[in-house]
DNA sequence: TGTACATCAGTGAACGCGCGTTCACTGATGTAC
DNA sequence: TGTACATCAGTGAACGCGCGTTCACTGATGTAC
């Protein structure tokens, strides 16, 4: 039926794509501005120096645009860890855990994303597939750290990931903290928790 | 200067704060309906049988009207817990958290306020004192019930409280899980990481 | 080489919507004399 | 008891705004013959 498409229409795809891409990556630039839910297609499309219904050439809607940069932005975190696992820097809990602290606070935007998924929630079809797969994949990165301790890794996995991320939450605005100050105690925080599930040993 | 106000005056000044008090209530039950950062002024009106202009003569604004209902929920959780606590039907971390966490669950308006606040912090003078004194009252509790273990019990209530939080947050939308296992498995969550908290005993 | 046609990225203007909020007004109640 | 006035809860209509999105159009590029 199809006829195999020529070198020419595949090299214009790619092109589309390319052009798809400086979107998102504008969009993500706007989002290091502001909370990610009060920012516009009109100020996507400045920031991407092209006109706001040009946006419409490459996604159907905003909703389309926002999921592709959150999914853009979770392989880049899977393949972040990923790389330093593969080059020995992370061997402990800790050591983990601090990677995930801190590149979710200098990707806020991202963490702003994840909450607000995990809160409304109105993902479907793809892109809630690939927030699945990663967090999936985050939690399978635990569960390896938290196996050699004897207790149910699967849960230790979750409770961890989940205990790290309401860390994120909830000191975000530590009244009269400076950001660094608020980093280190967040950190702290993380390393305490880390000692927690590291240092109990014992059966259950 | 200012004189005595007048038992009638006084009389029209509690109406005044009950009719004030029906707004907020009737803020609450559309809460109950959808996330709070889509409730607009015209729906809440609607629920407490009045025309939107009116609410103005209670609230300077939306952004008042919704601290007002969020301070009274922190008002409710804390008077709640206070009451078990009096009655002596807390005596664990475990004890804690399993109300922290049916509390908010129960409560998912107020939860959804709360990580809101977290996030945008858009809060300021009065509402925003209410909050930072509602959290240091619930980072006390954890205090107190830490304070047995031996580590530092303020960075532990610290985490400890993260922590529960994030549970709240991380698997809010378990995928393929009905709210009952959902709630199920935010309490196992939550009871393994009281138990965490618990048997380490030691120094540091 | 020249001409007619197809494709498609990009655009400016406009549409329709729902929002928070304001305003001029009504009508009920209480007060002063 | 009657009258003029003050207070104030409540209202319907409207304002102005910014949003996501659509639409008819332009102009550049490539293709067919």
């Amino acid at each position: 039926m199809s006829t195999e498409p020529s070198p020419f229409a595949l090299l214009k795809e790619q092109e589309r794509q390319t052009r798809q891409r400086l979107i998102v990556e504008a969009a993500e630039r706007v989002f290091a501005q502001k909370p990610f839910e009060q920012v516009s297609m009109r100020e996507i499309a400045s920031e991407a120096g092209i006109s706001p219904s040009s946006i419409y050439r490459y996604f159907p809607d905003q909703q389309s645009l926002f999921a592709e940069a959150f999914a853009i932005g979770t392989q880049e975190i899977i393949s972040r860890v990923d790389a330093r696992i593969a080059g020995g820097q992370i061997g402990s809990l800790r050591d983990l855990a601090r990677l995930y602290v801190d590149f979710l606070l200098e990707n806020d935007h991202y963490f702003r994303m994840m909450t607000h998924f995990m809160l409304d929630g109105r993902l479907e079809g793809q892109p809630l597939e690939r927030l699945n797969q990663a967090a999936r994949a985050i939690l399978e990165l635990f569960e390896r750290l938290l196996s050699g301790t004897g207790a149910d890794a699967h849960l230790s996995a979750h409770a961890f990931f989940a205990a790290l991320n309401g860390i994120l939450i909830s000191f975000r605005q530590y009244p009269g903290r400076s950001p660094e100050a608020v980093r280190r105690h967040m950190q702290t925080l993380a390393d305490l928790l880390a000692r927690r599930f590291e240092e109990s040993t014992g059966p259950q």
